[in-house]
Order: C-alpha cells, then sequence, then structure tokens
DNA sequence: AACGCTAATCTAAACGTTTCGATAGTGTCA
DNA sequence: TGACACTATCGAAACGTTTAGATTAGCGTT
C-alpha cells in the first residue's frame, strides 16, 4: 500500500480509504490511485488488516470425521454458507479424540478465528474453558455440552429413535439389537434413551445383551454385530446409531453368511445418497442436513453481526424416518436360518 | 505479551526471546515469565506473529465437492498431515465452477496462506497467473493444468480405464456405454483416451452414441444412462467415470426396469468405503487416496520447508481395478429384456 | 477582508509480534 | 587494574494496515 501510495502520490491514508469507501476521496486521486493500483497488481494484506482490524473473517469448524457422510454433507453447507458471507473456514478432524480436540481448538483460537462451529467430542471440559475464556461465540453442532451454554443446533434424536424403533416393533420384532457409539455424547445418550422408551412403550423389556457399543469405527459396528449374532436368542432386528458402524454391521451379516432383510432387519442412523439404490436399500432416520448445516451458519453469522448479547440459542430440528426395505415384517415364528 | 513483560518486570523483547528459545533466558526471569503468563492466561497472538514473519503456518486446499467421497477421503488424509505437522488448512469447494475457484484461491491468498493444494476446474487461466504471480508453492491434486508447471499428484487414467475397459470387454462386452465429465480437465481427457484404446486393442469401433458426457452430478449420470439405455442397440455395460454420476446411472437402471448385472453391467471410477457390502457390489476403479493425499501433502510440506528451487515433481500413482460382481460374463447372445 | 464551514487530504499512532543492535553485568587473563 | 569476551537483557524499529485527529483549501456570508 506504501508503494501504491508513493506511485500515486498520496498518502497511505488515502489510498486506504479508497480501498474500504471509508471517506469520499476526489475523482483525480482515485484515478490516480487506482492506476497505480493496477499497475503495481496491489492486493491487501489481509493479515495486517487482521491485526488491525480485530477480526479475520475466518471460522474454526471441527467434526470427529470428515469421511462419515453426515458430517461431510454438512461440512459442505456451512462452507457454502461461509463462502457467500466472506468467510473462510478452517477445518479440522478431532478424529473423535479429546486431546486432538483440544489441540485442534487451541490451534484455531490461536489463528484468531472469529468464531467456532463444534461438533465435540469426549466431555467438552476444554470447550467450557473456550466459551468462558475465549471471546469467540461458539456454536455447538449435533452434540450438546453439559455446563456449555451457547448456541446450538441438534436433533431431538431420542424422538427419531423412539420411531425407528417404534416402526421395528410394529412389524412385529422384538428382539432388536442395538448398537451406540461411547456414551459420553448428547446425541449417544439421546438415541439410546429413545431406544429404550420405544422398548418400555410396547410393554417389551430392555435386554443388556442386546445392548452393544463401540467407538463409532465400521470395525466396531462389525465386533458388536458379531456379538449380537452370536448369542443363542439372537435379535430379529439391529438398529445401528451411527452411520460408519453399519457398514461394519452389513459387513458381520454378510459374514457369518445371512441375508438382510430376509434373516435379519437393519436400520440406523444417518441417511446417505446412495441408500436408495443398492440392496438393501436401507432404512434410516435421516437428519436434515441442508437445515442443520444453514441454521448452524445462521447462528454463527449472527453472532459475527454483532449481536453478542442474545441469549444461547439452542435450536432441536426433528429427523425423518427413511422406511426402504431392509426390515422385514416378522411372522409370529422367528424364522431360523443357518449359513 | 506486554501485559506479560509488565507483570514479569522484563521486556517484550524477553519474553518473546523465552517463548520462542530464540535466546537463552535466566532461571529467575524464566520463572517470573511463566507465572506471569500463567497468571494473565496469555495467548500468543499468531496474527501479529504472521505479519512479522510473513508466514501464517495455514494452507489453502480447493476441491471440487466434498461430498464426492474421492474428494472427501482424500481432504481427510491432506487435513491430518498438515495437522500433524502444525498446520492449519483452509478449506474451499469450488462447486466446479471456474469463476467460484477464482474467488475462492482469491480469498486464501489474501489470507496469506503459505502454500496452496488445488483439484482444479476449468482450463486454469487463473491458475497460471497464481502460480507466476504469488509467490506461495502450489500443488496441483487430480487434475493437471496445462501451462502451469509445478509439483503434482495425479493418477495414472489413462491406464486405469484401460485396465477396466479390457476387463469388460474379456468378459465379452461389446458395447460399452461410457459416461465422462466435462473434458477440459485432463483426468476426464486421459480416462476418455484409455476407453478408446482399449476398445482398439481389442479391435473394437468407438461408437459415438455410446459416450455421453454430464457436469459430474448424480443427475448428469441419470440423463446420459438414460439416453445409453433408450439407444434401440444399447449397450452391455457401461462405465461410468465419475463416482457421483454412477449413482444416477443405477438409479436410471433401477427406474427403467433392468437390473444390474442381470441385464446390464456397471462399473465406475472411484472405489467407495461400502461398495462391497451392498448389492450390486460394484466392480471399481480404487484410487489410493491415502497415498495421494500423503503425497500432495508431503510435497506440499517440502516446499515448505524452503525447498523452493527444485524442479516441479509430478508423480503419477497407479489405479487398482476393484472386481465385484456388477459386471457379468456375456453370452454369444445379449439378453434382452423388457420390465 | 475576516470568518466559519465543509470537504479533501494528510500525519502519526496503534495493532502485537520479532529481531537487530546496543548496553550492562560478570568473569578471565595478562 | 584494565582489556576483553561472553552472556543476559533491553530499546526500538519493522511488518502493512486502519483511523482519529490535524491540516489545508475552497467558498459563501457578513
Amino acid at each position: 500500500m506504501l508503494h501504491v501510495a508513493e506511485a500515486a502520490r498520496v498518502s497511505v491514508a488515502t489510498v486506504s480509504a479508497l480501498i474500504n469507501g471509508t471517506a469520499t476521496v476526489s475523482p483525480e486521486l482515485s484515478q490516480r490511485i487506482e492506476q497505480a493500483i493496477r499497475d503495481i497488481g496491489y492486493k491487501r494484506n489481509a493479515i495486517a488488516r487482521s491485526l488491525k482490524m480485530g477480526t479475520t473473517r475466518t471460522i474454526g469448524l471441527t467434526v470427529p470425521h470428515i469421511t462419515n457422510p453426515f458430517f461431510t454433507a454438512v461440512v459442505s453447507v456451512i462452507q457454502q454458507a461461509f463462502d457467500r458471507a466472506g468467510y473462510a473456514v478452517m477445518l479440522c478432524c478431532t478424529d473423535e479424540d479429546l486431546n486432538t480436540q483440544d489441540d485442534q481448538i487451541r490451534l484455531l483460537l490461536d489463528r484468531m478465528v472469529d468464531g467456532l462451529i463444534v461438533a465435540r467430542v469426549g466431555d467438552g471440559a476444554i470447550l467450557e474453558r473456550i466459551v468462558a475464556d475465549a471471546n469467540v461465540p461458539v456454536v455447538l453442532l449435533d452434540r450438546l455440552c453439559e455446563g456449555v451454554d451457547t448456541d446450538a443446533v441438534v436433533l431431538d434424536n431420542q424422538r427419531a429413535v423412539f420411531d425407528a424403533i417404534t416402526y421395528l416393533i410394529d412389524l412385529g420384532h422384538r428382539r432388536i439389537g442395538y448398537i451406540t457409539g461411547t456414551s459420553d455424547i448428547s446425541p449417544m445418550h439421546d438415541r439410546m434413551t429413545g431406544y429404550c422408551e420405544a422398548l418400555q412403550a410396547a410393554g417389551l423389556p430392555v435386554a443388556e445383551e442386546l445392548v452393544r457399543s463401540g467407538n463409532f469405527h465400521e470395525i466396531d459396528g462389525y465386533n458388536a454385530t458379531m456379538q449380537l449374532l452370536s448369542l443363542h436368542d439372537r435379535p430379529s432386528a439391529i438398529f445401528s446409531a451411527n452411520n460408519p458402524m453399519v457398514i461394519g454391521t452389513m459387513k458381520a451379516i454378510r459374514d457369518i453368511g445371512l441375508s438382510c432383510p430376509e434373516d435379519i432387519s437393519v436400520a440406523c442412523f444417518d441417511d446417505f445418497p446412495w441408500s436408495d439404490v443398492f440392496q438393501p436399500q436401507l432404512t434410516t432416520v435421516a437428519q436434515p442436513v441442508q437445515a442443520i448445516g444453514e441454521q448452524a451458519a445462521n447462528l454463527l453469522l449472527d453472532r459475527l453481526a454483532g449481536n453478542r448479547d442474545a441469549p444461547p440459542r439452542k435450536l432441536v430440528l426433528k429427523g425423518r424416518l427413511m422406511i426402504r426395505n431392509s426390515c422385514r415384517p416378522l411372522g409370529a415364528v422367528v424364522q431360523s436360518l443357518s449359513a
């Protein structure tokens, strides 16, 4: 900018005024300055600007796994929304690991992001401090956080799973296996509650051996399913509370020589784009990813626009049960096949 | 830092020296400073540091679509690699749009990223200028760029498709539909070449009506497939050169009342995690996403480490044909079913 | 002709670091 | 006792912006 000012024989203040439109500058000088800018190929240094202004027009976004199609979709929507608003987004994947998450968030705050959207992991002790200490607005995505009272957009997980399990019960299923992620994050807890309530509402017992938990990965779903399928009185249906894990479930069913839905019905959380193309077409609980991403972005953009003092807003969206052909109605007798 | 210096009764220079370990500071002062840092909860301002140092320890990454599983996987790997190296990554999705890409890259350069990994879109006129003007290292990902001579990691697309088509020919297929993306990017061009060469090598003609092109989206794959299937002498196999488009292909096959692989064989580019779980299990060309991401990251990290003058390095990796059950061997007579 | 008002422009300080060169303190050795 | 080397510390400039406040010029009023 100094060079531009010199070339145009004006002060840097005038150049700045013209670029930002913060003061009127005469047509004559404007022209000289614009010419100089073109000649020199000047580009404003956003870092220097950020330092002075105290804002980076950059936000941080952390998710557990970008390869989880749910997060992929949400990240995509959020990225688009901030792009439209002229913000850059720094993406971090925490790999479902608390320490990684701490590091990532520190990394983002170090870089003076203007705001944070966090699909948290673990118990959020650090998050509490961040929301308290750092003066950047935070919006929680997908997962709430005890003790952190801030903007959030989540799903009505309990209701969504309640509906899905009720659907299975209505089909005649009585023993329904349930595969959950580690229960220290709110959605897993709420989904589990939905499962239990649906069973109770139908007068069915919650059998401990039918509930298995894993760490969100395909292999965990595989192992959990193997355990469920080797029970002497095995479930006629399995619900997986997490998307990547259901892949493991399907592989386990295949490896053990059973097939879905003939031998065992399967449903899961989170829809994916190809779910109605391949067989079996999985019955899923679809989250409104578009809305989730947009609402999260809007909440943050609103704070960034200056609305700092409004009380925390918590948006709860509804899931939708996508009924396909991976769950079959059950007659009086549970079919018993061996491979 | 000023506050820390005052609290510890030292100069800011000393604080900086201690934090960065750039000079020895006495145990006594060290302790005072560390105490002050803790008391105040001081965090170094990375923006100010960037301004002074001329480096942001942040890189920019642009991909056409993060929802394309290939890019999802590569982004994930790259993100991890840079995370390990202490870099942040700014992610942008260009939506296969040239203007968007220009905007995004400008946005990234404005923010003084230290380097750029670009899966480009379009003809790259802007990219040329960037690589010339900006002094940040750029590595091209997945897609080369005429006239931009810089580090790159790509697949041997031609060979990969050659192998896939040859496989179909070996199965007895003679009329093989081919669905490509817009041909102005190198992989699409190379894949097309692989298709033609495989046919020629087998003494088969390249029939114009069997080649359809679209804009990478599911709907384009759908439309292209519909056209192929309504030919009076329709193909017995379809190869889709792009992953999202194959979803459209499968939907079109279903909607028209055919089934795969009984009525029509399907293969495509890019593997996905669930491809061996659902039916039909698609035969795909798998890209080594892990290697691609890591190599791209390494190339850039190497430049960032100071190795600026080395000549451009172009890494070409091999694809792998994952044979599953979506392509069936063909007898002498092409089966002709109507739904 | 002196005055005030407005519009255009400029000067200079500030943002929070890093770093160069200066300075003070300490011990060694002739 | 100086001269000297060495270490620890500091002062101040610099990075490239923004912006408050000062200055200047032009112009209409009285």
